[in-house]
DNA sequence: CCCTGATGAGACATCTGTGTCTCACGTGGG
DNA sequence: CCCACGTGAGACACAGATGTCTCATCAGGG
């Protein structure tokens, strides 16, 4: 089988674009996510159902890279400061999907769905865990809380790179040095 | 004049519960922002002409209360370290409205309003640049840069805050003991 | 060559939220 | 005591988004 028409719908490619333009205008229209994605209304209603489908797919997608970004990074292997370089570095793509889903807490609310968060949340609080066991990270910050500030952390600098106000090329750089190291100057590299 | 019923509307506390709740649920309807306040839509209606009239509101409460938590700052004695402590201490009680408002970034575009933020930008940066100079703070990170992470971090506590994941007594400490410190263990204090 | 399948454009009814209005109630002041 | 003021409740029309439909178009496969 396979598409048969000039311009096949890519899901994958209409939801980064819809999360693209949700993360800036957060009421956007159908029809304007449909604009973005560079297709008709009709065939965006076609895809999904309605907007609430659109969201959960979108959320779908959310869940899936991330865990694909976990999976790609390693995270048990090696020392915990690189498998987290690794992590911030394979889930740049996905950042602002991520910005977007962080921003709608609403959907984090009694639905079957937050499973899904869950499992994301365990993994990335155990390699928070496994530097601070292994006398790599600090004991003082909670590994609960470094996994929110991630998540803030990586939607800024989406939203940043998003406005111009970083380079793209930043994006690792900026996110792995503050959360690693902070911003006070350290006396012995 | 003065009041003369018996449950007057007071205009700060109805704005706080509507950022509470839209950080929560963005798209809101004003009756349950109404609801949310304890005032009926009608009451609503009568402080604020629209929900447009409401946002604005709430950013204008926004760029005051971060006004005056830099005020009470005093950004530019002492350290800065000593004073980014000072502010982040300072700008809890207004992190929910800051919250709400960084991540309806809509509001950013293309209106006078954004004076308001640019000054606030100015002024924090204006922190980073000085602790650099001083040799407080490493210079291999951009002051915009650390802005940008400042009010994504604090969204983040806040949002956890206010889903009992963390304890609301070590938002400030949370917040800025990592955007100082990083989580990487130091050897000497 | 025709047929299948997917798309774009547009019309249409519906629904939800909004903005405005009126009316009744209760409190505080004159 | 009565009046003024602000509020709550509800009705109402309006605007915009949504969901569904039809029809024309066009590429690829049999």
């Amino acid at each position: 089988m396979g598409y048969a028409c000039l311009m096949p719908v890519d899901r994958a490619q209409v939801l980064h674009s819809a999360a693209a333009l949700l993360t800036r205008k957060s009421t956007a229209t159908m029809d304007e996510v449909a604009r973005a994605a560079g297709i008709s209304r009709a065939t965006l209603h076609r895809h999904f159902a309605g907007r609430d489908a659109l969201v959960r797919a979108l959320e779908d997608l959310g869940i899936r890279e991330c865990e694909a970004a976990l999976d790609r990074a390693r995270l048990v292997e090696g020392r915990a400061e690189d498998a987290l370089r690794r992590l911030i570095r394979e889930i740049e793509p996905a950042a602002p999907l991520l910005a977007f889903l962080t921003t709608e807490n609403q959907l984090f609310e009694g639905d079957a769905q937050n499973e899904g968060w869950t499992r994301l949340d365990t993994r990335m609080a155990e390699l928070f865990r496994r530097g601070q066991e292994a006398g790599e990270f600090r004991i003082d910050l909670t590994p609960a809380w470094l996994c929110e500030a991630l998540y803030g952390l990586v939607g800024s600098a989406a939203w940043s790179v998003q406005d111009g106000r970083v380079a793209a090329k930043d994006f690792s750089f900026m996110i792995a040095e503050l959360l690693l190291g902070g911003v006070r100057r350290r006396v012995e590299p």
